[in-house]
DNA sequence: CCGAAACCTGAGCATCCGCTCACCACTGAG
DNA sequence: CTCAGTGGTGAGCGGATGCTCAGGTTTCGG
């Protein structure tokens, strides 16, 4: 029962509430019954809510956590935070987290759109959940390029192909692997019509659909065969937690820089600055770094995570403010 | 859980109802973030309500059970119904009673209004729990005669005194007895300025406050011995249930006519119908009835009862329409 | 006892919300 | 395949709501 409140006010509060809730009354009937004036009874019915007399429960679906979503889009500036339930085995985890991501992307797209799209299971897991969305026309364009393997359900042309079925779309496809041996080859790759044209296409879609990838033995990248296990060792020497689109970040938000940088097929960070939204998705107990260097990178809009990369995230960015605090 | 609705479908009522009641977002913000239209964020809030995804829970007090006053003021058409919660002693009982009638009154009084008063226990517990209203200059008008035991707390002078002294208004006592010898004597009495001028006072009034008497040797008409034993009985024989104002009413609300009806000092049915509102006080074991036949009557405005009264006189009425369907 | 500050109060206004209505897509029967 | 019926959708509008602000009252401290 609420505090700080004698018995008459309570009840009061509460005949109020009856009224306002129970016999959907206006506030202008109220004041009329209690003899009150009509802003007096808005005054009222908010402190009845404030004080608890009337209590709003909303039944979330088992796990969601709300609350969370918001914290999470608050701390880092997100336009949206989606945390998928937790689950005890990491495939299930995946699943629900692309469950939660393909939700949201049928949401969010809009008519004739086109979308940049990466790698990596995530993005696979999200396409395997993908319904078709209520926009129509969309164009699904790989943003980066590929691993050995080439049909690879992890591959970002594969992954656009199934999203373009699914939305009843089309798909562009990079063919270009995802690193080459340094930047002059980049470049002429690039200033191939077939793979610079595609490029172009992602570079200037309205929304990018991204992955993010950790920087231990197991990542995407090692295991697709884009990099070798000395490379990412080289990498995580640099400061690497974690990549997007094949560029890598250090805990801070920053890129690590040429040579590894230049060998990139795929949409550099400034390009990626210029899409007006950028979704990524990311799952896993190996990707908390990984996902708060590419929050403080300032280039997501959206975040699809699971509830434990949610939390922990959020623990790393009040921890590492705490101590900013205690420092000054 | 709500039932009958798909898990996507729950979620998305679930996340539009944490925009809009926790978050305080209003609906078109939401349909933005939702790519939905206005309208249609209207309708899944009115459906999330609807489902039980929000649950919207007063919180009240002790004992009140608002619901029930709704179907009381619903099925005998009062303006207002208050009931007072169940208390284990008659004392206990009536002094609840007397609170929320008192409660109700200070809200309801406005400035300068004219008000009946009638007698009994329960209006004199009203009095004894009266507290300064809001409005001022209100003026308190005995609208019955009193009995032999002229400073009983339960005679209407004595009443309207302490009203009036609670409420830093005006007081107006009737010198008369309640009851009579025959009609003569009650219209010579009536027409002596002393009597006659508090009587039109009475009679135009903007608010009358009456007990309702029950008809067994206990009730006060007898016990403050306005009425003897014999006459209740003959009452009683004739079909009298209880009283106001000293009028007597069967189970159907008609009066209880001549030669008792005539000798009555006190506002008639007539009379009271032409006051603008009429509030009745009433509570204990034995009233029921009498309570039931004073709203058949049509003349109160409204009611303030113990739970016992409420439920009982719920039941009798739904029991009486029940044999009606019955019959037909 | 007096002054000032804090609080509460109700008027006016801009915004928000629920309702009505016409329109459209989907469905099932002919 | 056609067409009426049904359920859902968004525009437009009038009423309802929340907010701001000036005025008044209470309650402190001096």
């Amino acid at each position: 029962m609420p505090v700080g409140l004698n018995p008459d006010e309570h009840e009061l509060l509460a005949r109020i509430a009856h009224r306002s809730y129970v016999d959907a009354r206006t506030q202008e009937q109220i004041a009329e019954e209690f003899a009150l004036s009509r802003p007096k009874v808005g005054r009222l019915l908010e402190r009845a809510r404030a004080t608890g007399v009337v209590d709003i429960h909303i039944d979330t679906p088992r796990g969601l956590d709300l609350g969370l979503e918001d914290r999470l889009a608050e701390v880092f500036g997100l336009r949206h935070a989606i945390v998928a339930p937790a689950a005890a085995e990491p495939a299930e985890q995946r699943a629900l987290v692309g469950r939660s991501a393909a939700r949201y992307l049928e949401r969010r797209l809009a008519d004739g759109q086109r979308v940049a799209v990466g790698h990596g299971r995530d993005l696979a897991a999200l396409a395997a959940a993908f319904r078709e969305p209520t926009a129509t026309g969309c164009v699904f364009v790989s943003a980066m390029g590929g691993s050995p393997s080439v049909d690879a359900p992890t591959n970002p042309n594969e992954i656009a192909r199934v999203l373009a079925d699914a939305a009843d779309g089309t798909a562009h496809s990079l063919y270009a692997p995802a690193y080459v041996a340094d930047g002059q080859v980049r470049d002429q790759l690039r200033r191939q019509d077939a793979v610079g044209g595609v490029f172009d296409l992602a570079a200037t879609a309205a929304l990018a659909l991204v992955g993010i990838g950790g920087t231990d033995d197991e990542c995407t990248m090692v295991r697709s065969g884009c990099l070798s296990a000395a490379e990412i060792a080289r990498l995580r020497a640099r400061g690497a937690v974690g990549d997007v689109l094949g560029t890598y970040l250090d805990a801070a938000g920053a890129a690590i820089t040429a040579p590894h940088s230049e060998r990139v097929m795929g949409l550099s960070l400034t390009e990626l600055r210029n899409i007006p939204a950028v979704v990524a998705v990311a799952c896993g107990p190996e990707k908390p770094l990984a996902i708060l260097g590419v929050l403080r990178a300032g280039i997501v809009d959206a975040l699809v995570v699971d509830e434990p990369n949610a939390r922990a995230v959020l623990n790393l960015q009040s921890g590492a403010r705490a101590d900013r605090a205690q420092e000054s």
